[in-house]
This record gives structure tokens, C-alpha cells and sequence, in this order.
DNA sequence: CAAAGATACATAAGAATATTATGTATTAGC
DNA sequence: GCTAATACATAATATTCTTATGTATCTTTG
């Protein structure tokens, strides 16, 4: 799940997939707790991603074939990583895409930043 | 409720109140109709609302004293107008003010339009 | 002028996704 | 030795949207 300190829930929903796709494309390999950390570094804890969320998303993703596992044992403790298929990888690509379209249609829908130049 | 011709659902989920408090900030006055054709304009088509999504939200809003309704009598057809309270113009504010930051937010973390520079 | 489509409201069952809570276990730091 | 961090997992609940359905009027078009 989400647990997010600074934006109302509602906002951030159907979001996940999308952060963890695109962590995915850029690592090649990330574990569970390491992608919460990371989304919350990057977001300077705007976004927080609970792992009620984090763990059956990861493990729907699995089983749809757009991540394998790879367990790695850590002394005694274990650590699952999670890499991106070739589908995955397209599938990162188009949620990327769509998210960056959504956001254009809705600044423009919310009347935000009249007048962007891109440089 | 949402019909969103081009998105993903799960994406726009949240973004509802965020759109129709921005429109009523703007327009003094609109009925439920009537946003869904203005958004329907807006977004050139990509984002439908529907009125399994819309009306349950008009009514939690007005329940919450965020908008203040109107009957008015068109012919014989009946046509409800929604004005935002003064909380409500707070709320809107607010609500798009979040999402906007919102989208800087999304838009380091998924690494989307490095050089963007305001004119 | 009849039918189809648009206008205009409303609600209810179901699905999807996140929240909250709980559980287990190891490791590090104080 | 205790607390916090690391690391996984799941289940009950809540929220929000989707899909479906219902009623009724008005407009357009063949």
C-alpha cells in the first residue's frame, strides 16, 4: 500500500505501478524494502510506499510474467529481487508514456503552468 | 464515476474532485451535465466522467458543505447548478495547489521532462 | 411523426486498489 | 538488552471507480 505523508491518498492511487515499473527499467534488479526506500529518498518523503501495497503489487507482477524473482539469502534473512522481462520492460515504457500524457492533459485541464518552454 | 476513453482507470482514480472543484472555482455555477461535457471538451476525449462516479461525488461534496445546490426548472426536465461555498473555494485551492505539486513530485521521480523552463 | 440520440438526474452491485493492522524473523545500534 | 531498521508476507476493511440500470424530457433526423 501507500502511505502517504504529504498528498491526500485519493491522488496518488494507480500510481504504484507505474514508480515501481519505472525504478525497475533504470536498476535492473531492486528488492522489495529497497524500492520503498528509494521512492522515499527521491521524494523526499512526499511518498511513502507501504509495504500492504508494495508486496501483493510485486507479486501480481510476477505472476502476470513482467517481473521474475530471484530469492538471495542475506545471512539469515532473505532478500527477494525483482527484474523486469522483456515484456516488462515495454509494459514500463507504456505506463511511463501514459503517465507523462495524463500529466500534460491534466495541466492543461487544471489550467497549471500556461507557459511551459521545453529547452 | 470515471470512463476514461484513453487512460488506464487505476491512474486518474483520485483525480475527480481535484477536475470538478477546479471547473466550479472557475464557473461560479455548473450542473452535473454539464461538467462531464466541459471535461469531455478539455481533454479532447481522454478523460470521460461518467455519472456513476459524478453524482455520488456532488452529493458527498454538498454533504460536506463544500458546494451549495440549485434547482432550476428547465421546461419540465430539472437541473440541479452547484456553487462552491466559501470552504469550497478554500478546498479548490487547496486540491489543486496539491496536485500540482503532485506532478513536480511524479515528475523527478519517474524522470520525465529534465529541462523545463518557465517563460 | 416516430425513432434515435442527447440531455439530466439518480442509485446499486461489483471490482480494483490502497489502508490499516498484524505477523514473523534477522540485524544493527545504543 | 532494548529499540529501530531491515525484510518478507497477508488479511480485513475502506475508498473510489466501473458497470449496469432506471426514469424522464427534449431535439434531431429520416
Amino acid at each position: 500500500m501507500y502511505l502517504c505523508v504529504m498528498y491526500s491518498s485519493e491522488l496518488i492511487k494507480g500510481t504504484l505501478k507505474t514508480i515501481v515499473l519505472k525504478l525497475l527499467s533504470e536498476t535492473e534488479k531492486m528488492y522489495g524494502y529497497e524500492i520503498t526506500q528509494k521512492v522515499k529518498e527521491l521524494t523526499d518523503s512526499k511518498i511513502v510506499i507501504t509495504e500492504g501495497a508494495l508486496y501483493p503489487l510485486l507479486h501480481q507482477l510476477e505472476a502476470e510474467g513482467i517481473v521474475t524473482t530471484e530469492t538471495v539469502n542475506i545471512g539469515k534473512r532473505v532478500r527477494k529481487y525483482y527484474t523486469l522481462t522483456q515484456t516488462g520492460n515495454e509494459r514500463a515504457k507504456e505506463k511511463i508514456y501514459e503517465f507523462a500524457d495524463f500529466i500534460n492533459t491534466m495541466t492543461i485541464l487544471l489550467d497549471l503552468k500556461p507557459n511551459i518552454k521545453y529547452v
